[in-house]
DNA sequence: AAAAAATAATACCAATCGGTATATTTTTGT
DNA sequence: ACAAAAATATACCGATTGGTATTATTTTTT
């Protein structure tokens, strides 16, 4: 075969990709086997096959959504010139999130946290070392800011990297649950806000 | 009998009470009849005689638990006498989140919304007024103080009450997930800040 | 205190749950 | 092209799911 990617792992992807928007949507104890079946065309067999249990597809699928949304600001930020603007990425990557265009059920983050806090440890850790690496990557971002002249030296990076993933996702949260696009936009003008007042 | 409550609406208000700590744990699709009757000590059928169903449960422990924190929450703002104090109730509140003493599972609202606004149209439809409700009582606040001249004149009341909103419930999830209450008392301390910057 | 009414327990239902052993098909290296 | 290996489908497993009809037990009313 002249496919660089096995067949296993081609499937494997493929499961990922058809699954990710129902555990998502429907989270962790709320999407079944079946969810998986219908929603790939396989059978359990095959499932099975390519993963050891449900919880494995669960992990890989958070990962897997959660990487779509990194990707996509990580690509932002690098075209962004000043640290300014690169923070500004946050709130813009954001905005789409209501629609469900990018990510059908919302942010993966919020979505994983919320469903797996009490009951899944796995799940819980992979959105916790989520949260923690956002919150780290907006600190070295103000870190250096600060340090070209560009950011006010005595911004506290630590608080200001909490809130605005705080702001985002409390305000994916409300928007969604009041179906109301226009919420989120206004929290997210907070957040507008709070990077304009770091500059020097 | 003497009792004012008749005997079905009081098994009807421990099943509630017993139960609201599961539901909000573990969400409307991961908590199982038998993990009502575990909790509550009663049988299948005596809880299918005081409840419609498995959801008419939830509805009702929703509404205890996020009643049980609006009491609180108009407790202490009808004793705080300055505008600005009854906003920072609040913060104040939200406080004892993490350790999980008050409500065990963290916030009702935003259990409820993020587990059932994909799922459960009934749940995800309390949810939304919960947060409606919440958004108006802040706005009101700021419109009071406002008119009283105690706060800024030209604050934008909804703003204020979204982005408040946004981060006491993204702090608590961050918090919960990162098993780091810190990390709460950091975002509430930007609500504390933003409720500061309020005032004339 | 007895009768009527309401409540709770028992026993059951079909359907679905996550998961597996085995058979069949498809891919792969030669 | 072919045999070995890998991947998928079929058929099944016991356990549990939400829910109900019926029986037994309490409450409540008379």
């Amino acid at each position: 075969m002249e496919n660089e990617l096995s067949k296993a792992e081609r499937t494997r992807r493929f499961i990922i990709e058809r699954t990710s928007s129902v555990f998502n949507k429907k989270g962790y104890a709320g999407t079944s086997m079946s969810d998986l079946t219908e929603a790939t065309g396989l059978t359990k067999g095959s499932i099975y096959g390519n993963f050891k249990n449900k919880e494995e597809v669960a992990a890989e699928v958070f990962e897997y959504n959660s990487g779509k949304v990194r990707k996509q600001i990580l690509e932002r930020i690098a075209r962004a010139t000043s640290y300014h603007d690169k923070l500004l990425v946050y709130a813009q990557v954001y905005h789409s999130f209501t629609s469900g265009e990018f990510i059908p059920g919302g942010c993966p983050i919020l979505n994983t946290a919320v469903d797996a806090d009490d009951t899944n440890p796995m799940l819980k850790d992979k959105a916790a070392k989520a949260v923690i690496r956002w919150k780290n990557g907006i600190e070295n971002l103000i870190k250096a800011g600060i340090e070209t002249g560009e950011l006010k030296p005595d911004i506290n990076s630590t608080t200001t990297a909490l809130s605005m993933i705080a702001l985002i996702e409390g305000g994916i949260m409300i928007a969604k649950v009041t179906d109301s696009p226009a919420n989120l936009d206004v929290v997210l003008g907070s957040v507008h806000q709070l990077v304009d007042s770091l500059k020097l």
